[in-house]
DNA sequence: TAGATTGTTAATCGATTAACAATC
DNA sequence: TAGATTGTTAATCGATTAACAATC
């Protein structure tokens, strides 16, 4: 039922949703394309065509009322019944995601963290309760978890999420720097810090070396 | 001199090398574009013309060097000096980033974090030397920092980034979970982890929506 | 040589941008 | 009404994929 939409457009309506849920708490209650898009740097057709991809329609004089667009981009991207997550790896990179996470989306939690140190294992970290790998595919199921979250070493990647996908993940969101073979209908997101990092180093020699040419 | 090279190019670039690399350490010393494609999960295609952009030459017989190519790669995405980078927000996530950076890449480190905390001020957090941020500008300019990474609350990320532009930096990481206005000649590369797990989740489940209907 | 792989050009694809009639 | 904004289609753009002659 709902209409095919691209990636580009799902992460754009999040940080919609987002830019709207300030704009409601400072008090504002209807808002045009051009201020959103200004807002998330990007083009006003682009915000137009984006909504109309979820069926929200606006008023030609009003523009788009910001609590009903908000509850409308919910409707769409989040789940009618609770989201349970599960986290793999509770070493720095684990306990930070833990910690940015708590208490940011109720609908879409870290339910249950795993990790190999016995010395982590059944205690309660940031609110979340540690298992061992072992108990993965059994706390995976029986919570109902369609959703990984992977923050362990690169050679313990592919690994951890055979054990996921095997126990029912069809989403994984991935942490260690190399890439996943899952099955097609698994749905594998990527931040790799390691290439992000060159990225930015690599464009940014490029400008500061662009800027010298031009004083020339 | 350069010829303009596209952003995914780039990023793929970055994980060819860190694939490269564990291939010489695994004894390979040629490989073909079609298996480097299966281990970076891309067409051999697409290796080959990313290779080609760099000015690589592989040989149709014996495919490419694996630790000529590696090196390749390096002299274009490297800086030929060492490029430090600076770290604004040592709470989890920062210190998380830091700890992730520890030693991977030589010619890319941490060279100085920033945090308002006055505890953390002028203490050695994982080996970097933590200043306040009214020391910025000084510190970025004396040490020729060129990079930024913003590990701040979303609040704190606009005025964090102004500062660090200002004082030279022409890259930027941004953790925060909020677009960043930046001039034209500064790169910003986001990493939106909320934007990231909420596509995981939605598109997770539409997934199992889909195996779902299989069924039928 | 025969054959698999390479460098490189042409065709395809998808998303973005531009344009504009419809609307309040 | 007049006018700015909307929904929607057509044109543009860039990157990916397919194809193939050149090569070792």
């Amino acid at each position: 039922m709902p209409a095919t939409v691209s990636e580009k457009t799902i992460g754009r309506l999040s940080l919609y949703r987002r830019l709207l849920y300030e704009l409601r708490n400072a008090g504002e209650e209807n808002l045009y394309s051009h201020q959103l898009a200004q807002m998330a740097g990007v083009t006003a057709a682009q915000v137009r065509r984006d909504l109309m991809s979820i069926g929200y329609s606006g008023s030609p004089t009003r523009g788009y009322d910001v609590r009903e667009l908000g509850e409308s981009i919910g409707r769409f991207l989040d789940s009618p019944t609770d989201q349970g997550v599960a986290l793999v790896g509770v070493g720095n990179l684990g306990r930070a995601i833990m910690a940015f996470f708590a208490g940011r989306r109720p609908h879409l939690r870290i339910v249950a963290a795993f990790d190999t140190d016995p010395y982590k294992v059944n205690r309660v970290i940031q609110g979340v309760r540690c298992y061992s790998l072992e108990q993965m595919p059994q706390v995976v199921e029986s919570e109902g978890i369609q959703v990984g979250i992977l923050a362990v070493p690169a050679v313990a990647a592919q690994s951890a999420a055979d054990t996921l996908v095997r126990a029912g993940v069809r989403g994984l969101l991935n942490f260690a720097p190399v890439p996943l073979r899952v099955p097609p209908d698994v749905y594998v997101e990527d931040i790799d810090m390691t290439m992000s990092l060159e990225k930015v180093a690599y464009f940014a020699r490029q400008r500061a070396s662009q800027k010298e040419l031009q004083t020339w």
